[in-house]
DNA sequence: TGGAAAATCAACAAAAATCAACAAAATTTG
DNA sequence: CAAATTTTGTTGATTTTTGTTGATTTTCCA
């Protein structure tokens, strides 16, 4: 239905939507390309809505995120769409997964759109909602309240659904890495959800960019489950040596 | 599927598939084969829809930005937001409501972004993502099954979170509005959950764009429970006067 | 309200991509 | 093995896109 006009509207369409609102001079520049190019391309794509043209700014029409989720979003964006990007090559049609709360995990299921038919558990409504509406998809929404600064679901009910899942793939993420504690996160809640995928899926996947290294300003104090041999770690950058103890059972993906 | 109309066909397919999109240039390096040779092999797959081919690129139709229920968020923008607004004015910070699951709901519920401390019920998932983000807000996603076409919900544990809850207002749509049936919709799991949101609510807003007073062309069959004395209609348009009779208790506010 | 700065638009020349036609190469067939 | 058929690469004409320039409009601030 909606076809690309140009080679640039699919790209120029992402960056608006993630970003909430850009100039076109900043478009331009990021995309090596004139901004009268931009406006060339945008001019239809807001004729029939797919974003809308301000004086000074494309703004998104769908942005369904917002300030505090939305400026973590994107915090270190360029990595996280490279790991995100790495991550969607593991994964193929007809898979099955879960998916937990986390800010790359919410890049990576963006990336996840062109996969086609996939099994989704996730507790996050953020994720449920990106996914769900692809055609062919089968997702769950684990959980019914949902927590106010990213709608993720961490009541009894979002247990019970993970519980019930079996899946091929667990795709979780941490706050912070470090050499002997291994991954580190904020709350307790986020362990038991990322216990409770871990335990019924094959494989998982921890996806962290190079920032989670180093040391946290606001130190995260609670160990994600012990990652099982075979598992993969998918990151932007060749993890220092001091970590090379810690990851040595896993298998190792670079993005990039 | 059909077949392949040559040797390459599923190489491109793949390739572009995986690269998003690709130049032709660039194709014909990496496959090592002429340029004509790439454009001869996509034109018949272009036009059977495997790829899309626009000047200077192709691209996959398997990235699929806009999912149906976006693209129909796009339909007929400017009425929705004009009735979007209207409905905000309605609501005010603190109050509580259920929301169903129609794209002018969804607008809705976008702008609902501006309202404070709002308890939300909702068997949509985009709508619950959409809100549950803003600080301050308590929003409980009703259902766990999502519904592929536009993420919404309407299992057991739907009705039975909805069934739980007690709120300030109903927001409502509709798909077709009649002279003498009143307002219809094209599933019957939709009716029951309207039957069950109106049910808990103190009072029902509904929302319905200009359109929905013409006949459509998939004509809906099902009608929406009856409104009360005293609920409200929010349209863009003053109703035609066949429909007089119909809206005769209701408080009508028109947008814009 | 006036005026400067920024953003947008219109038009044109340069560059890039596409297409059509034909010749060379590869493949199939008798 | 040669003829027929199909596929592929090359060339030049045609079309489309792109960046630049300068005029026009909109926004912002005093």
């Amino acid at each position: 239905m909606t076809q690309p006009t140009s080679k640039y509207s699919e790209e120029i369409l992402r960056r608006v939507d993630m970003m909430g609102t850009v100039s076109v001079q900043e478009l331009s520049q990021i995309m090596g390309v004139s901004d009268q190019t931009i406006r060339r391309v945008t001019r239809p794509l807001a004729e029939r809505g797919a974003l809308s043209k301000v004086h000074g700014a494309l703004v998104s029409t769908k942005s369904a995120l917002d300030p505090p989720f939305l400026s973590r979003m994107s915090l270190n964006r360029e990595a996280k769409v490279a790991i995100a990007h790495a991550v969607v090559e593991i994964v193929q049609d007809g898979d099955s997964l879960t998916i937990d709360t986390g800010s790359t995990s919410a890049f990576i299921a963006q990336m996840l759109r062109k996969r086609r038919k996939l099994t989704v558990v996730t507790n996050s409504a953020f994720v449920a909602s990106t996914l769900a509406m692809i055609p062919g998809n089968n997702v769950s929404m684990a959980g019914t309240q949902l927590r106010d600064h990213d709608g993720a679901s961490f009541d009894r009910s979002a247990f019970q659904v993970v519980e019930r899942a079996q899946v091929d793939y667990c795709v979780l993420s941490a706050s912070m890495v470090h050499p002997e504690s291994g991954f580190l996160i904020h709350e307790q809640c986020e362990v038991d959800m990322a216990f409770a995928m871990m335990n019924c899926a094959s494989r998982s996947i921890m996806a962290v960019d190079a920032s989670k290294f180093q040391t946290q300003a606001r130190k995260p104090a609670l160990r994600q489950p012990k990652l099982n041999k075979g598992d993969i770690l998918v990151t932007n950058v060749t993890p220092p040596d001091a970590f090379r103890h810690m990851l040595a059972e896993l298998e190792i993906q670079i993005a990039e």
